[in-house]
RNA sequence: GGAGGGGUGGGAGAGUGGCUAAAUCCAGCAGACUGUAAAUCUGCCCGCUUCGGCGUACGGUGGUUCGAAUCCACCCCCCUCCA
């Protein structure tokens, strides 16, 4: 008894990616009975996307594997201009450059998620920078200001919120809006794309694009947005103590990863397995139902199929195990962070907290005084309470392992 | 151009001459409890340190003072109202 004709929205319904739609049942009715294509922008101000962005790439998997087109736009234009949606001040300008880096460094991703190529559902990359830096000022404020008003555009949140905060908001950041709606009108022409997706918060931007279509184009597009990520504790999903959660693997490493989706809150199993794995639904719903400590069995194959999606089934292999060994036995794994120190300096003493502001364990040498003192840091699982040099001593089986708290583990291996 | 208000640590936000590396809250880290969970409790949360200290820091630059985030001058930026 599905809810939906169409594959795509039975797949993103049952899943949970669904917070509204602009006409869900007529996006319904053409995804039944023909191939759409739709799109997600990303946006360029890091060098690499983070897992916040992670629902709405599986929304372009998932696009694709029911059937039809997606389309990943990189946001090179609109990244010159910064969405000023859910920040309080403006953000600092990138350069050119920085942007088309951030595009290089970005793109990996989307390879891994998703087909490309020449066929008819094949995905498709495309930068907004391409046809937005080549408008010109009056053609675009007489072909497209005119159906544009400020009454309405003071009416959207990420304006909004800022007059409200008394927080400026330049016009620059005030045009965004009306270059992602031009986006969509874009593509449109371009390849005939009539969906356009991305988080709740994006609704009102996704919405200008619709009706950008509508009064330009005269054809009826469709937006549909993905819930807000929090987790069940009510933070942003994203974040751990080393910071953001990267998508990039030169920036957080496979084993990182995996750790990220362990560490997963019991409330959230459920939803996270449903959203960022492909397990059949009958399987997500057999795991989430698992209670008390079973659900870190649970836990273990949302992180072995999310770190299998994104960096591949060896490296999940290979996180899992390496997990299993410092988790469950207590060894020193092969997989976790490493530091090479040469014999000579053992030998002759090296301070503890080389290895570990190497491998970003501790900060700063005050971080790690800190965490003597808290009993924190352990060297080959005995605590250090007083600091003191690691020595050839220390080698257990040519390595030292060393921790900070449970979870944070980092060997040094002489060499 | 005029008048008034404001710029403080990752964020919010106190502080209006020494007791201030700067209240409080949020976020973060560690310890305890556990299941590598949540909640809770405890400690930490600028850098360096031979642990005695030292160096930086409250938009910028100068100044007053034994001593300034706090007072003065100039500059930069933001907000509100007026032109």
């Amino acid at each position: 008894m599905a809810a939906w004709k169409s594959d795509f929205l039975n797949v993103l319904a049952e899943r949970g990616f669904i917070h509204q739609g602009t006409n869900l049942q007529g996006l319904d009715a053409r995804a039944a009975k023909e191939t759409l294509t739709g799109y997600i922008g990303f946006d360029a101000t890091a060098r690499s996307l983070h897992v916040g962005s992670l629902i709405q790439i599986m929304m372009l998997y998932w696009l694709q594997q029911t059937g039809h087109r997606p389309i990943a736009l990189m946001g090179g234009g609109t990244t010159k201009v910064g969405d000023p949606t859910g920040k309080d001040h403006q953000r600092a300008m990138l350069t050119d450059a920085e942007i088309d880096a951030n595009i290089a460094s970005i793109k990996g991703v989307f390879e891994k998620f998703l087909r490309f190529g020449a066929g008819p559902k094949d995905a498709i990359m495309t930068n907004n920078d391409e046809w937005l830096s080549k408008l010109g000022y009056v053609e675009f404020l007489r072909d497209y200001g005119t159906h544009f008003t400020i009454n309405r555009m003071l009416t959207f949140d990420s304006v909004k919120l800022r007059l409200e905060r008394e927080s400026p908001m330049t016009f620059l950041e005030f045009n965004y809006m009306l270059m992602q709606a031009y986006d969509f009108h874009e593509l449109y022409n371009r390849c005939g794309c009539l969906l356009q997706m991305g988080g709740s918060d994006q609704w009102g931007n996704i919405v200008n694009g619709v009706e950008l279509c509508r009064r330009k184009d005269g054809v009826e597009a469709f937006g549909l947005t993905t819930p807000l990520l929090t987790t069940a504790s009510g933070k942003k999903m994203g974040k751990t103590e080393a910071g953001a959660v990267w998508l990039n693997a030169d920036l957080f490493s496979p084993y990182d990863y995996w750790q990220f989706w362990r560490n997963t809150e019991d409330a959230d199993v459920a939803v996270m397995l449903a959203r960022f794995t492909v397990l059949p639904i009958e399987e997500v719903n057999r795991l989430a139902a698992l209670g008390g400590s079973e659900i870190n069995e649970a836990k273990k194959i949302l992180a072995n199929e999310a770190t299998a999606l994104l960096h591949g089934r060896d490296a999940a292999s290979e996180a899992a195990e390496t997990a299993r060994r410092t988790f469950e036995e207590g060894a020193a794994a092969e997989g976790l962070p490493t530091f090479i120190a040469s014999m000579e300096s053992l030998k002759a003493g090296l301070s503890v907290f080389a290895p570990l502001l190497e491998t970003a364990l501790i900060a700063s040498n005050g971080e790690g005084r800190r965490h003597i003192k808290a009993g924190a840091l352990r060297v080959n699982d005995a605590p250090m309470t007083e600091e003191r040099p690691l020595s050839d001593a220390d080698l257990v089986d040519g390595v030292i392992k060393l921790s900070i708290g449970k979870k944070k583990h980092a060997l040094v291996k002489a060499g």
